[in-house]
DNA sequence: ACAACTTCTTAACATAGGTCATTTATTCTG
DNA sequence: CAGAATAAATGACCTATGTTAAGAAGTTGT
């Protein structure tokens, strides 16, 4: 989700009750900041860093999602529904962001209804994101989400190791390989 | 999205509001009411029959979504963005509905932020369903996808065609009739 | 700059699902 | 109800990805 995007309608008053809620927090790379079997009461503003959710399955880590700078980390689904996250967050590098408490944020809509139309917004936006990834899991074969990914995360090969991508594509590091030489080749 | 889940709380003049912006509709089987390229301008509420949301890629037709009673129906992609539909919605049996227009809807928002608020947790909820879709069509296998459907569809065989069932598991009829023979074995 | 470790590549083989062809069931329609 | 059309099942074979294993390339710490 990107804030430029959601919140650039805010206006200056806006802008500073929505600072008012917000925290900014440091944490070093390894990190993890959100806890499988723990509720996601926060979520946070990525200024600086990266950040993957992963979760096991089988024994074998998965990589559920990467986050860059200038866009929202958490697990929605724990963020949103309150039940324990099924995810870990954890920080590829170390980390600088705004911290958004679930409570807080109600709490000021209840305060300010412009900020729950905000949030509608935003959780319309979250809706749309995960529809498009959804849709390239339905139909796209390993080619076509590799220059999904590509495309929309140009630099991810420079910034997390290509076994965290694979299973975030799902396949294996060896059919990632393989596609990558392939597709290499063909540029 | 179930209604009862939602919408539990409004109060009798919410109702009344929320009343106010729904159209009592019945379309035959058969009929298409969101067409690809169009924008859904609106959503329904399925009092009685079933739709499907399907589009075309490479010549073949793939099913995206399947709506029953007591649920919304529409392309929500399309319905919270603006942007033109990628899908069809066609009915697969006789449907009364009500309708719910986007515009309404917003305008509706904007007198009584109450329902602001309802349309961030309809956002949420619909954000929870597809991520839980995405999640199975990311680590589930076929037997795996085929169970969930069972689970939470029961009845779908009874009113759905295989063909129709299988490219919204993501795979080819002949798998699922594969599957279908192996695990009622099994059982 | 070396050693130890981690990640990536490559190859040989296994398997789930795709493709194509044929047969059997089911459903439409006159 | 018969015949035609459509849908589902089944089998033989194909292909992409998984599996396993080995080695190459890269990274990190000293």
């Amino acid at each position: 989700m990107n804030l430029d995007d959601i919140f650039s309608q805010l206006n200056q008053d806006e802008i500073l009750l929505f600072q008012s809620i917000m925290k900014e927090v440091s944490f070093e790379k390894g990190s993890v900041i959100i806890k499988e079997g723990q509720v996601a009461s926060n979520m946070y503003y990525i200024k600086n860093g990266a950040l993957r959710s992963f979760f096991y399955k089988y024994g074998e880590n998965i990589s559920d999602f990467f986050f860059f700078e200038n866009s929202f980390a958490s697990d929605f689904a724990s963020f949103y529904s309150g039940k324990p996250s099924s995810f870990n967050l954890e920080c590829l590098e170390d980390v600088v962001a705004l911290q958004i408490n679930r409570e807080d944020l109600l709490i000021l809509g209840e305060k300010h209804p412009i900020f729950e139309r905000y949030g509608r917004i935003a959780a319309e936006y979250a809706f749309l994101l995960v529809e498009e990834r959804m849709q390239l899991l339905h139909t796209g074969d390993l080619e076509t989400r590799f220059r999904w990914m590509m495309k929309n995360f140009p630099a991810i090969f420079m910034r997390v190791p290509q076994y965290q991508i694979a299973s975030y594509l799902g396949v294996k590091p060896e059919s990632l390989s393989r596609i990558k030489s392939r597709i290499g080749k063909a540029l």
